[in-house]
RNA sequence: GCGAGGGUAGCAAAGCGGUCAAAUGCGAAAGACUCAAAAUCUUUUGGCUUAGUGCCUUCGGAGGUUCGAAUCCUCUCCCUCGCACCA
């Protein structure tokens, strides 16, 4: 085994990338592009884990293939580098998160260098440089010009252990998502929101067409939530409260009206006489969680209110609930204890009257549990005997021009709630003016400067920061006082892909040709658990700047793809906490950048989880050094048919396996295809051959390439087409037949050793005579280690005493042991 | 509960109507090389059988479609991941 210096290698050609700008792609008119975006890292202090080396493997390999193919290639990387972690690293240190930030970086750089990704490092981008979050305060401005950010006063998700409010995206299960043994605490607050619900029909229809995973398609549609019912007006003294439903079919079987025990005017509904018995009520509620668990018993109590049946004029109870949410729709729903599950098990549980109101079309229904399917109705007016489908239209058209009902389309997804009260992050650049109120600052005073001096552990940040506070009003100039808030980290992602376009433009976020030019984004990839945040905002994004005319298209990430999950050998996600982990850059010392990238992708599918094997990472090292090894005993020459026939047939399956994201079926071929290079081969087919291995191996790759003579790098040669004329049927079937020849002769010798306890000294194999060319008798050697003649059958020479050679069969030479 | 994705030989993982007892890797066993080991190379790795053949049982389980199924359909069990009182 020749040896050969990796890291030196490794070294020289990152070096060489470097120095020749390689991955530095500019806009080329007329050329076709591609982009390609691996999701930004946090950079956390304890850099660069597995899951991010493989992930950037994926891209990196997309990306040296497609640069190959003669495309532009947009191939950025950046850094989502505000946020909690650092800023608490450094309360705990009594340090600065910038400094936490900034050594952070500097290590994920290192390392992914060391990975020899091809990334085009101008285009860098860091949400802690004022150079990049001045234009997060820009288009905070324009999004605040275009009405699409508001402040408001409501309920809100508070994280105790953040010490922030969250965006209900941010809260998981009653969750924090940082926190997950965290209930998050509802607060009422003043804060400012994101009119994301303005495109949630859009954000919705637009999932439809895009190659995205399935599952995170259903994911965004499950949380965008559209639901399409009606909203009817119950009076209640002299006041109206609307009431949405998907089954106003079933009004006239309402026995009861519920509303959230959360509800902001709950109380405006308690009489006097109920009063003692709510509180009591209230005060048996766990927490005040939005989100409660699934299986929490429905329970109530009345509030001493009745309300007016919309078209009976019947009295109906009104009931304060545990499982109502506040705020969907209008935090109260109507009763139907005979056609919905949970109206019935609260119906029954308080003694409230249950009325059927449909049945089915066929059959009966049972009387002791809910009927919860459509129907025909009974027993509701002149309604009686529509299908539910036409009740649900002509209830809602009656009572509509009553002005007592309308059809209404209600969400899931709420406004972005975009304020957070930490330091770490960009600073909204809005004033409080006592005169004149809300006052956005002027585009020309921008960036506001997030201070260097702040007190942690004193409310908000900034706030402790004087001369940050304390500033003019931008319109009227006198005192006032600056917003504390910063921006959620969310919204420094929604754009930094845009940005990567342009990424050292001083005078706007993003120059629209550069953007009209590389984006869409051709290729996404990243976890799965971005699927109802960043996915979502970056989504709102590209739709709110469309309309502000800043872009020109739809949907930033026509295709994203979602890479397993990188276990611990002991079978479990990687984690720090699990203390399973592997660090990237240790393996890259001690087997090589191209053995770790080549191993990454070669254990299972780029979409499926896969078990970290030192012993497969030990073998892929190996494989790599055969291949130098290879490259130094080869004797160049001529290629034989077959040699050709095996090279572009890898050219063409490598391709393709590329192209469908099959990484590991690329591998194995590539393994396989190694042993075609054996004695007098052709230096050019070798060539192809490295040129396949380059976008797993590029440094290694590279290294071959130039020792084959070559001046310029294999990095920007193109990728190689097959010759499909030298690809020949015939010579798999050889293959097969030859295959079938030794696992013959294995046999022969087998069945030899057991009847005689002969080893077999010889072997002889007759070929039909124009079948001789098939068998080599060398190779057969090898294969079955003893020694082998090949002759044909009319071979008059031929050695064969017991007449053997009379069985040749086309495909299926005749054997002899002796 | 709903939804998605899975269950393939010791492990991991391809295959997704015939060319499948099922690629490839790891592991294991044997042989070559070596004083020996490592590395490397070769072979074997469901069972039974046979001078190179043939048969049987396999791709979570049970049925079905088909001349033919790991591959298609139905039901069922198990795993993983999402969502979860949204009216």
């Amino acid at each position: 085994m020749v040896e050969f210096d990796v890291k030196k290698i490794e070294l020289k050609w990152q070096k060489e990338w470097e120095k020749q700008k390689v991955f530095e792609i500019d806009v080329a008119k007329g050329k076709k592009k591609y982009s390609i975006v691996e999701m930004y890292p946090y950079p956390s202090g304890s850099g660069l884990h597995m899951g991010h080396a493989f992930n950037y493997t994926l891209g990196d390999i997309l990306a040296r293939y497609k640069t190959m193919q003669g495309y532009q290639v947009l191939h950025p990387m950046g850094f989502d580098s505000f946020g909690l972690p650092a800023e608490n690293a450094a309360i705990k240190a009594k340090s600065h998160p910038a400094l936490f930030t900034n050594a952070a970086i500097e290590n994920f750089i290192r390392q992914q260098k060391a990975l020899g990704l091809s990334y085009d490092w101008r285009r860098m981008v860091q949400s802690h440089d004022p150079a990049y979050y001045r234009w997060n305060q820009y288009l905070f401005l324009q999004l605040y010009k275009k009405g699409l950010i508001y402040r408001k006063h409501s309920p809100v998700n508070w994280c105790p252990d953040c010490e922030t409010v969250l965006a209900n995206e941010q809260v998981h299960q009653g969750m924090c998502w940082r926190h997950t043994a965290t209930s998050i605490v509802i607060k009422n607050l003043e804060q400012w929101f994101i009119k994301t619900t303005q495109y949630a029909d859009e954000l919705l229809s637009g999932v439809e067409a895009l190659d995205w995973p399935e599952r995170i398609k259903i994911m965004q549609r499950n949380w965008i939530g559209k639901s399409e019912g009606s909203e009817v007006q119950f009076m209640i003294g002299n006041k109206s409260w609307p009431v949405f439903t998907t089954r106003i079919d079933t009004l006239f079987g309402v026995t009861f009206l519920v509303v959230s025990a959360q509800h902001a005017k709950l109380m405006d509904l308690v009489t006097p006489a109920q009063n003692k018995e709510v509180f009591a009520f209230l005060k048996t509620l766990k927490g005040t969680s939005e989100k409660t668990d699934f299986t929490l018993e429905k329970e109530g109590v009345f509030t001493g209110s009745y309300a007016q049946h919309p078209i009976t004029g019947a009295q109906i109870p009104i009931w304060a609930g545990n499982f109502v949410v506040a705020d969907y729709g209008s935090g109260m729903v109507m009763g139907v204890p005979a056609h919905d599950a949970r109206d019935f098990a609260f119906a029954q549980k308080y003694r409230i009257p249950i009325t059927h109101v449909v049945k089915p079309a066929h059959g009966t229904s049972s009387s002791t549990q809910a009927y919860l399917a459509e129907g025909i109705l009974c027993d509701s007016g002149s309604f009686t005997g529509l299908t539910s489908a036409d009740a649900r239209k002509q209830i809602t058209a009656f009572l509509q021009k009553k002005k007592l009902a309308r059809f209404v389309t209600n969400y899931k997804l709420r406004d972005w709630l975009v304020s957070r009260q930490r330091y770490w992050g960009t600073p909204i650049p809005m004033v409080y003016c006592a005169d004149c109120g809300i006052v956005p600052i002027s585009e020309n005073d921008l960036p506001v400067l997030l201070p260097e001096k702040v007190t942690f552990g004193e409310g908000n940040p900034l706030a402790t920061n004087k001369a940050f506070v304390e500033t003019k009003c931008p319109d009227c100039g006198k005192k006032a006082r600056r917003e504390t808030d910063t921006m959620d980290t969310f919204f420094d992602s929604s754009w930094y892909y845009l940005r990567y376009c342009d990424a050292q433009n001083t005078k706007k976020p993003f120059d629209g040709k550069q953007v009209d030019y590389w984006l869409h984004v051709d290729f996404y990839t990243g976890g799965a658990e971005h699927a109802c945040m960043h996915l979502i905002y970056a989504r709102f994004f590209t739709k709110a700047l469309r309309d502000m005319k800043l872009l020109s298209f739809d949907e930033p990430f026509l295709k994203l793809f979602n890479q397993g999950m990188v276990h611990g050998e002991d079978g479990v996600v990687m984690s720090k906490s699990r203390g399973n982990t592997v660090d990237p850059l240790t393996m890259t010392q001690e087997y090589g950048a191209d053995a770790l990238r080549f191993f990454l992708v070669s254990m299972a599918g780029p979409d499926k989880d896969f078990v970290w094997s030192s012993t497969g990472l030990e073998s892929i090292a190996g494989f790599i050094s055969k291949v130098y090894a290879r490259s130094t005993e080869l004797r160049f020459g001529k290629s034989s048919p077959l040699v050709q026939h095996k090279v572009h047939k890898a050219i063409l399956s490598v391709t393709e396996a590329i192209e469908q994201m099959k990484y590991n079926q690329a591998t194995i071929i590539l393994r396989e295809t190694l042993s075609v290079f054996e004695g007098d081969v052709a230096k050019e087919d070798f060539a192809l051959y490295v040129q396949l291995l380059a976008p797993f191996c590029p440094h290694l790759a590279e290294e071959l390439w130039s020792r084959l003579g070559n001046k310029k790098l294999i990095a920007t040669s193109p990728w190689p087409v097959a010759d499909t004329s030298k690809i020949t049927p015939a010579f798999d079937i050889a293959e097969q037949a030859v295959e079938k020849t030794v696992s013959d002769i294995m046999n022969v010798l087998r069945l030899v050793k057991e009847k005689t306890g002969d080893e077999g000294e010889q072997v002889y194999v007759y070929t039909l005579p124009k079948e001789l060319a098939q068998y080599d008798a060398g190779a057969l050697t090898k294969r079955v280690g003893k020694p082998v003649t090949v002759c044909a059958v009319n071979d008059p020479k031929k050695h064969d005493p017991q007449g053997k050679a009379s069985k040749a069969k086309p495909g299926k030479p005749a054997l002899f042991v002796e």
